[in-house]
DNA sequence: CTGACACCGGAGAGCGCTCTCCACCTCGTG
DNA sequence: CACGAGGTGGAGAGCGCTCTCCGGTGTCAG
């Protein structure tokens, strides 16, 4: 029946519905977010009348009373000058990290309804961009991901007292809940490894120094072999890309020619490390035993990469987790998450 | 003073600023968007007292009123059943394809102050999510990414009235914009160059069938063969990754021991292509020439691959371009843009 | 000097929703 | 049988903003 439909233009409002359904918004609103009971009979009758007008609640003018979006921001932090060329947007999407780290989240908020508003803070002005994003009322929380130690960003969320949770601990202490991995204990997963192997000249190739989860890779990896009677580990610094590795594994191979393992610092350089090896006709694992970190590219690696996982995925979606508990009570308490990683063992060591 | 200050609790509103700065809610307002002339002196006022009140305008007001969000959705549409194991989210986000998408669209939307949501549309349900969302007013219109031909999502959004701009032209014709390489043009360069090089037997490794600009380089590159004297060429299919092209370039050999040329329809199984060249003892480019498509993994190969370069941070950008004009104007044409490619030549071939 | 007109600021009506009251209507109990 | 407790629906007040009117002022031509 036209009449059952509602007169004005555009969308069908919460109004419409109680006409069509012979109740009250309020009554309509109720049924709608099941809060409170309403007699069967009539939640029927709502029920029906959401259908025959194809009722979508506008989130704006409920977000507008409850002070929720239902969206956080994902962002990317990181400096945008580091390496002129490619604009930072090229380089944080075609990292593997990223994607898995999205993965993670959008797997946790999915389920809940929650959406990711992808944000990238290369500058000054992005990262206020962030803050008044989330100020506005925007997004209910931040999930950040930082590239590099100290970045601002964080502590300018903590000061406006907006919910965020970090990937990795902050260079600096601030009361800031966050996920990190135990990397000192994944170094020395890889250190044990490498020994028990029967490797006796080892060396690796570290990530940036001013990246602290690269510190913690070098500084366990060289605690580890120190424990195993190895108090010198020659490391050369890259760059986390596989180039760096590359080149890393020649000079490593130039300055150390006897060198039977390598630690590096995580899959994409260890995968240019392998090409070095193979260009410089080193077998591995038989001449040389080649351990990355994070699994990420390990698989299509030849041989196929021996690793430290991290687990990513798993990881993000605990900050997920953290935030939608921080949303929801302001009191929670600032959290720090620390995941152990596991050795896989594959072809390459 | 504290006397400027806002009373009510929370975040400062229009209400404050206006009482600060001794106006009205509407010239504020007026200042803010620029909309209408204001005394310079009142301006002035009103930024100051912006200033002393941190104030941040909320956006769910906005929206309301406006119907406008200054949000996109960024959704990737496909099959989650597709090969069981891994979740959708995992495998989409793993591939630097939607990567290089997603930078393009930041690298167009950030500048202009919209913020792109991820979605991931695997289901019936998570597809009718999108459409949803779209409805109650959460995101203005959808950049649908999809992975696979038949994809009902863009004929729900045509069929809602949402405005949406499409990668890829759908399998069938539906009144939507979409932006599309010139898949067969750049087979055709792949042909050319083999052929120009020497090449006489040459073979292919297409994607799946399924997908439509995958059938589009099989059949632009066998035409272009044709053309050039080489009716027959032989094809085999992989799924766009780096498995599939490894196996496929073993079979190719072993039943076309002599093929001196191959084309890949994307890089990520040229990798693989490239692995089990090597494995079989062929040199590339000396033995076998080895061609890919989209330039997204080329400079990690070894040899670093020839590839026909797909510019997708320009395409995406472009949907973005499109997406907007559709957003700002309901009557604006449905557009779709062909994009040309180019040939990076490299080492491989 | 007056009328016309452009210009600019204010008042106020919503946008669509949630949520607090409040009224009503059962029951159960003394 | 009366009365309070508990459950259930409606009325209405906003949430913070935009935008349409409207009215006041300044300017200039007639």
């Amino acid at each position: 029946m036209s009449t059952d439909l509602p007169h004005t233009s555009g969308a069908p409002t919460l109004e419409d519905v109680a006409r069509v359904a012979g109740v009250s918004r309020a009554t309509v609103s109720r049924v709608i977010n099941g809060i409170r009971n309403v007699a069967p009979d009539i939640q029927e009758a709502v029920h029906r009348a959401i259908a025959t007008t194809g009722y979508v609640p506008n989130r704006a003018a409920r977000s507008l009373v409850t002070r929720r979006t239902g969206a956080v921001a994902l962002v990317v932090s990181g400096a945008g000058d580091a390496q002129g060329g490619e604009p930072f947007e090229s380089r944080v999407f075609a990292d593997p990290f990223f994607g898995r780290v999205a993965s993670g989240v959008v797997g946790y908020l999915r389920p809940r309804g929650i959406h990711p508003v992808l944000m990238l803070a290369d500058s000054a002005q992005t990262r206020d961009d962030v803050v008044s994003f989330l100020r506005q009322g925007s997004a209910d929380g931040a999930l950040v991901v930082s590239t590099h130690g100290e970045d601002p960003l964080p502590k300018l969320l903590v000061d406006a007292g907006l919910p965020a949770v970090l990937w990795a601990r902050p260079a600096r202490p601030i009361p800031i809940s966050y996920v990190d991995l135990a990397h000192r204990a994944g170094a020395a997963l890889a250190a044990d490894h490498l020994v028990a192997r029967g490797c006796r000249r080892v060396a690796t190739i570290s990530g940036p120094f001013d990246v602290p989860a690269a510190q913690d890779r070098l500084s366990g990896f060289q605690e580890a072999m120190a424990g195993h009677g190895h108090p010198y580990v020659p490391a050369v610094e890259g760059d986390f890309m596989p180039a760096s590795g590359e080149a890393g594994m020649h000079r490593l191979i130039k300055e150390h020619p006897d060198i039977d393992g390598v630690f590096v610092a995580n899959d994409l350089m260890a995968q240019g490390a392998l090409l070095a090896l193979r260009d410089l006709g080193r077998r591995v694992p038989e001449d040389v035993a080649v351990i990355g970190f994070d699994d990420s590219a390990a698989v299509t690696c030849r041989p196929p990469l021996t690793t430290v996982r991290q687990p990513m995925e798993d990881m993000a979606a605990e900050m997920a987790r953290l935030l939608l508990a921080q949303v929801a009570d302001p009191d929670f308490q600032v959290t720090s998450v620390i995941v152990q990683p596991t050795l896989v063992v594959r072809e390459s060591a």
